[in-house]
DNA sequence: CCTATTATTTCGGTGTACCTAAATAAATTA
DNA sequence: TAATTTATTTAGGTACACCGAAATAATAGG
């Protein structure tokens, strides 16, 4: 319950401990958290400490890692960030969403409160990055659709495609050269047993009948980074993933 | 001569090393460049160390610190990181001139060589940022208008602001205020002799006679900070200060 | 239930960029 | 010139964010 001094990477550890339940519920472990984060074991266990130290996470030894409160508000404004500025370096200066990632990863943490409210304005409070991913708003609420991956998915169901995962560029160009983004509507042929490949029918954005679709064979990865929502699913709920206060404590008095 | 593995503290040395011969020739000091960065004597005694290591400056010990060709390089290429984000934040972002230079400060060092073209090509490859600094462009080539401090001028005199200095925020909103500018048009009236206030008349960017003019008093920090072209001075004169390829090298494998 | 494997933490150590205090060189002044 | 003042460097130490290797806890297999 330290003063709560900040840095890049103690948002990064938080940013990713909160990613890794944004669409499923287990909570990270020590080992996962090195892996995403690319460090050794040992680094992880000694920043989860002062974390705890911080208040923003709860920790037992040997036991998963969640977030506090206040590290869930921490987190929520690094994904509002990140998120928004990949939305503004593809609107306005012309980036292709395989490009943003890695240039967001870094701006989050150099960018000031003032400049991501004059970016939200610009953009026009953006809900959705170029992803797909939600963008928590300013008071850290935020609205998840409810999606299944494509590899859960059986033969035959239908989906619009709601977000894909942005950590692999070379999967975002190849999905973009056939056809496949955001709001692309999927259908599901049918698939080889075994991690094989996912069979599915493509029709752009908006199609509501399947004429003018595209087969196409998807391998394991890309059918685990393919997020879908099926037809006649209710549309979609705001999370009120905080009460009270908006992101910007954390950053109003960074550097 | 090490491999040059570069930081944002390392460019913040550079950048401000660069700076202190931008208009004047005398090389500077170990205590002005700490006093510049904020940081103790000691702790630029070390850097310089590693600097001249990595063959970034030249350096004796006990006397004055020089870039060397590729200091130079890797000097103009922040500061063109610098005045092009100022540039960006104030036509793109609505900032305020007297509110980008320390945003900038810290965005400088985060964004990517993609980022900086994009950034140039949009706002058309701007020659001068906000406070009329002059921006290199991506070779290295900057033009300086042969331009005279205020408090160096005498009575009678005129000139068009070419640039003010971008540290005093407040100084900045105060000339705003007052109607200074880059390109405002000034004509020194008199001045208390012993540091006191020079008296001017202020007549917007463009008025080539002074009559719609404004009288004003300005104290000796807005003296050392405005610069002027005289009237009748040559057009301005492009320092080739590096020959041979482009900016990016330091920068295009960062992190 | 004991053992082997795996997960996690602890320990000792590195590089960067700071700091204060002490030592030394250079420049002034008497 | 000698003494004093000022500028600069060196010495010793801190915080941060890492690492590999060793120790320890949890889990799984027999
Ligand atoms: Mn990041
Ligand atoms: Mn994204
Ligand atoms: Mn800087
Ligand atoms: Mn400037």
């Amino acid at each position: 319950m330290k003063p709560t001094p900040t840095s890049s990477s103690i948002e990064d550890y938080v940013k990713v401990i909160y990613s890794f339940t944004e669409w499923q519920d287990k909570p990270i472990t020590s080992t996962q958290l090195a892996a995403r984060l690319g460090v050794a074991n040992s680094s992880v266990s000694e920043m989860v400490r002062k974390l705890k130290d911080q208040d923003l996470v709860e920790h037992e030894p040997y036991s998963p890692i969640r977030l506090t409160r206040s590290g869930l508000r921490l987190a929520l404004s690094m994904v509002r960030r990140h998120r928004l500025l990949e939305t503004y370096l593809v609107r306005e200066l012309g980036y292709t969403w395989d490009e943003v990632h890695e240039e967001a990863e870094l701006l989050e943490h150099a960018v000031s409160e003032t400049f991501i409210q004059r970016m939200a304005d610009k953009l026009g409070n953006p809900t959705r990055d170029p992803h797909g991913d939600p963008i928590p708003d300013a008071d850290g609420h935020i609205t998840m659709p409810p999606s299944h991956r494509l590899d859960e998915l059986d033969a035959g169901h239908r989906g619009r495609v709601s977000r894909i995962s942005d950590h692999n560029p070379e999967l975002l160009r190849y999905l973009d050269e056939h056809g496949i983004g955001v709001d692309t509507e999927l259908e599901i042929v049918g698939r080889r047993p075994f991690g094989g490949t996912l069979e599915v029918l493509a029709a752009p954005a908006g199609s509501k009948d399947m004429d003018r679709a595209v087969r196409l064979d998807l391998g394991d990865e890309a059918a685990v980074s393919l997020w879908v929502v099926t037809d006649g699913s209710h549309p979609g709920c705001t999370v009120q993933e905080l009460t009270g206060g908006s992101l910007m404590s954390p950053h109003t008095a960074s550097p």
